[in-house]
RNA sequence: GGCCCGGUAGUUCAGUUGGUUAGAAUGCCAGCCUGUCACGCUGGAGGUCGAGGGUUCGAGCCCCUUCCGGGUCGCCA
C-alpha cells in the first residue's frame, strides 16, 4: 500500500547530510538502493539524484512496528524516514560513499510506494542491452551516470543561454509546424485537417525563419532549437535533435566564428575547468581533405596523408601508372612502428575496411626491423622506385606504409578513414584532449550523380566567396563558399555560413541548382520577396547541443545524452512510436493507407 | 535498400562432433543472523533456447524464411 506524505517534509537531498548535522533529527526521502538485513539491524542505502546515504533500522533504537517496516523493504521502494544523524565508528566509515562518515538512525518510517523487481540494475556500468535500457528508460534514467549527464546538459544550455544574452543575442522561438523544403534531408510531414491534401513539415532547422528575422531587424538572434530529419539513425545521429541556432546581421565569417568560439570557451571554462585559447585554428576544406582525408579531421594525432603521385611516376606498377594516366590521386600514410604489430590477416582486414569506402584496394609495405620488406606491391615496382617512395615517406625500420590510388576525394576519404582506424587501433588518440578547429572555404556546390545536377553543399542560401563570383558561370564546381564548420575531436559540431542577401544573386544560385524561376518563386517566393525590402548582410551558425554534451561527457552515443531517444530505425522502444491511429483520425485527415 | 555482428532463466553469459532431465553467476522468494556496506549462511522457485518451417531416430546447435537489436555503406542541404 502506498502512503501519502501527510505533512512530512523532506529536509534535504541524500548527499547533503553531513558531519555538521550529528544529533539532528531530519526527514529524508528517496529510493531504496539496497538493504542489508543482519537480523536485529537493517542497513538501507537511500538514493536520490544527489547520491546515497545510509539509514539504519536498529531494533534497539526504533519501535517494533518501524523495524518490521524496515524488514519489508526491497530495491526501488520509495521510502521516507525520520531519523537522527549519527557519526559512524572509525572502523565503520565507508570511504566509497560521499556520506560515508555518517548515517541516519531511523525513528519513524513510511513506505511511500512499493516496486516490482526492476528488469535492469539501477547501477552504473552494468551490461544490460541498450534495447532493454531504452524500453525501461525511466529506470535507466535513475542510474547515476544518466542523471549526471542530464544535469550536466542543463548546465551547458544555461551557460550558453547566458553567454548569448551577454553578447546581445535575443532568443526567438520559431514554428515547429512549417513548410516542406525540397533540398536536403527528408522532412517529417504533418497532415492538415482543415486543408485536405496539404502538409506542414517539421523543421530541419529554423534556417529560413532566422534569415527572415534578420530582414525583420532583430540583428542578433539565437534559439535552443529542436530540429527534425527523417533519415536513418547512427550513434551520432537522431531524427530529432537540439541545436544552438544563431544568426547575426552586418557580420563577416570571423564575427560569427568569434561568437561561437567565445560561447565554447565559456562552457569549457565554467563546466570543464579548461581554458580554450582563442582564436581556434582555422584550416581550409581543401587542406583538411588533402591532409586528413576528412572535412572533420581528428587532429588529436598526426599521421598526415601525403600525395605521392609525383614520386611514383614511372614506377612500372600498373595500378599506379593507370591511376595517374586517368588523372587520379595516389595518396599514402606512414604508420610508425606497426610492422611487427600487424599480422598479414590484420592488414587484409584493413584492405577490406577501405573497400567499404569504394576504393579498389589497399597497397601496403612493412619495413621489418632488419630492414627487409614485406609488401603487397614492392615486386611490381621497378628500379629504385620502391626505395624512392619509402624514402619520400620517411619510412624507418619498423614502420608501415599504406597507399591508395583512386579518384581524388574517393581515395582521400578512404585514406582518412584508414587513418582514423589505425589511430584508434594503435592507441594514438589522447582521449583526454579536446581539439577544436574551424574548417573554412567549403565548396559551394557538389555534383549529384543521382540528380545529374549540382546541389548545395551547405544549403542554397549560402554565399559564394567574393573572389570566386566569376567562376559561378564558367566553373561552378570550383566555387568556394563563405561556409565554415566547427570540428572537435573528429566530429562535426556545427556549421554555418554567410548568406546571400541580394535577391539577384539568390536567383542566380537557384539557377545553378537547376530550379526554374517559377519553381524558385513557388518554393521560396516569400524569402525572395522579403529580400527585396532591405535585407542586411547576414550570416549564422548552428551547433549540436547533443553532440557537444556527448563529447564532453565521453558518451559513446547520442542516446546517452538524450532523455528519451529513438533507436536506429526511428522508433521509440518505450512508447512504441510511431504507431497506427484510429480510422476516424485518418478519415478526418483525408488520409487513406494503401498497403 | 545493401553488408556485417548478435538474440539461451528477471539480468549477464556458458552450452563440446547434433545425443539422457539445458547450466553458472547475479537477481528473486523463504528461513537464520545486531555493524553491514558486492553482508554472510541454508534452502527454494524460475526456460516458448526470438518466431515459423525444414533436415534427422534425435536440433539450443545444421539449413531456409522471418521478427527484433547493434554497427556500417547508401542517405544525412
Amino acid at each position: 500500500m502506498a502512503e501519502f506524505l501527510n505533512g512530512w517534509k523532506r529536509a534535504m537531498m541524500c548527499n547533503e547530510v553531513n558531519e555538521n548535522m550529528v544529533e539532528k533529527e531530519l526527514t529524508l526521502m528517496g529510493w531504496v538502493q539496497r538493504s542489508r538485513n543482519l537480523g536485529g539491524i537493517i542497513f538501507v542505502w537511500l538514493r536520490d539524484r544527489s547520491g546515497i546515504v545510509q539509514v539504519v533500522f536498529d531494533s534497539t533504537v526504533c519501535d517494533e512496528k518501524t523495524f518490521q517496516l524496515g524488514e519489508e523493504l526491497r530495491g526501488e521502494f520509495v521510502l521516507a524516514i525520520k531519523g537522527k544523524v549519527t557519526l559512524r565508528a572509525k572502523d565503520a566509515i565507508n570511504e566509497k560513499l560521499a556520506t560515508g562518515k555518517i548515517e541516519v538512525m531511523v525513528l519513524e518510517a513510511k513506505i511511500l510506494n512499493r516496486a516490482d523487481t526492476p528488469p535492469i540494475y539501477i547501477e552504473d556500468e552494468t551490461k544490460e542491452s541498450e534495447a532493454l535500457r531504452l524500453k525501461y528508460r525511466y529506470l535507466d534514467l535513475r542510474r547515476p551516470s544518466m542523471q549526471t549527464r542530464l544535469m550536466f546538459r542543463s548546465k551547458v544550455t544555461n551557460v550558453i543561454r547566458n553567454h548569448m544574452d551577454q553578447e546581445g543575442f535575443v532568443e526567438v522561438e520559431t514554428p515547429i509546424m512549417t513548410k516542406s523544403s525540397p533540398e536536403g534531408a527528408r522532412d517529417f510531414l504533418v497532415p492538415s485537417r482543415v486543408h485536405p491534401g496539404t502538409f506542414y513539415a517539421l523543421p530541419q532547422s529554423p534556417q529560413i525563419y532566422k534569415q527572415l528575422l534578420m530582414v525583420a531587424g532583430m540583428d542578433k538572434y539565437f534559439q535552443v532549437a529542436r530540429c527534425f530529419r527523417d533519415e536513418d539513425g547512427r550513434a551520432d545521429r537522431q531524427p530529432e535533435f537540439t541545436q544552438l541556432d544563431l544568426e547575426m546581421s552586418f557580420a563577416e565569417p570571423e564575427d560569427i566564428q568569434g561568437v561561437v568560439e567565445r560561447a565554447y570557451k565559456d562552457v569549457f571554462a565554467k563546466l570543464m575547468n579548461l581554458e580554450l585559447s582563442l582564436p581556434l585554428p582555422r584550416i581550409t576544406w581543401k587542406y583538411a581533405m588533402e591532409t586528413y582525408g576528412s572535412d572533420k579531421p581528428d587532429t588529436r594525432f598526426e599521421m598526415k596523408i601525403s600525395d605521392v603521385g609525383g614520386v611514383v611516376q614511372g614506377c612500372g606498377f600498373q595500378v599506379f601508372e593507370n591511376a595517374l594516366n586517368d588523372g587520379q590521386t595516389i595518396c599514402a600514410i606512414k604508420a610508425d612502428g606497426v610492422a611487427s604489430k600487424l599480422s598479414r590477416k590484420e592488414i587484409d582486414t584493413l584492405g577490406e575496411f577501405v573497400k567499404t569506402y569504394h576504393v579498389k584496394g589497399l597497397a601496403w609495405a612493412m619495413v621489418n626491423e632488419d630492414g627487409t620488406l614485406r609488401s603487397s606491391f614492392a615486386k611490381a615496382m621497378q628500379g629504385n622506385s620502391m626505395e624512392k617512395l619509402l624514402a619520400h615517406m620517411g619510412c624507418q625500420p619498423g614502420d608501415g606504409l599504406f597507399v591508395i590510388a583512386d579518384k581524388k576525394y574517393v581515395a582521400l576519404t578512404a585514406m582518412g578513414q584508414l587513418r582514423l582506424k589505425l589511430g584508434a587501433q594503435l592507441g594514438l588518440i589522447d582521449m583526454a584532449k579536446y581539439n577544436l578547429l574551424w574548417v573554412t572555404e567549403f565548396p559551394l556546390l557538389e555534383w549529384s550523380e543521382e540528380d545529374n545536377r549540382f546541389v548545395a553543399m551547405h544549403h542554397p542560401f549560402t554565399s559564394p566567396m567574393d573572389e570566386d563570383f566569376d567562376k559561378m558561370q564558367t566553373d561552378p564546381g570550383s566555387v568556394r563558399a563563405k561556409a565554415y564548420d566547427l570540428v572537435m575531436n573528429g566530429l562535426e559540431m556545427g556549421s554555418g555560413s554567410i548568406r546571400i542577401h541580394a535577391s539577384d544573386l539568390q536567383e542566380k544560385m537557384f539557377d545553378l541548382l537547376g530550379f526554374t524561376r517559377e519553381e524558385a518563386w513557388k518554393r521560396f517566393g516569400f524569402l525572395l520577396e522579403a529580400f527585396k525590402y532591405g535585407t542586411p548582410p547576414h550570416g549564422g551558425f548552428a551547433f549540436g547541443i547533443d553532440r557537444l554534451i556527448m563529447v564532453l561527457t565521453h558518451a559513446e552515443s547520442l542516446r546517452d545524452v538524450i532523455a528519451f531517444p529513438k533507436i536506429q530505425n526511428g522508433t521509440c522502444l518505450m512508447m512504441d512510436t510511431p504507431s497506427s491511429v484510429y480510422d476516424e483520425q485518418l478519415k478526418q485527415l483525408n488520409i487513406a493507407i494503401t498497403e
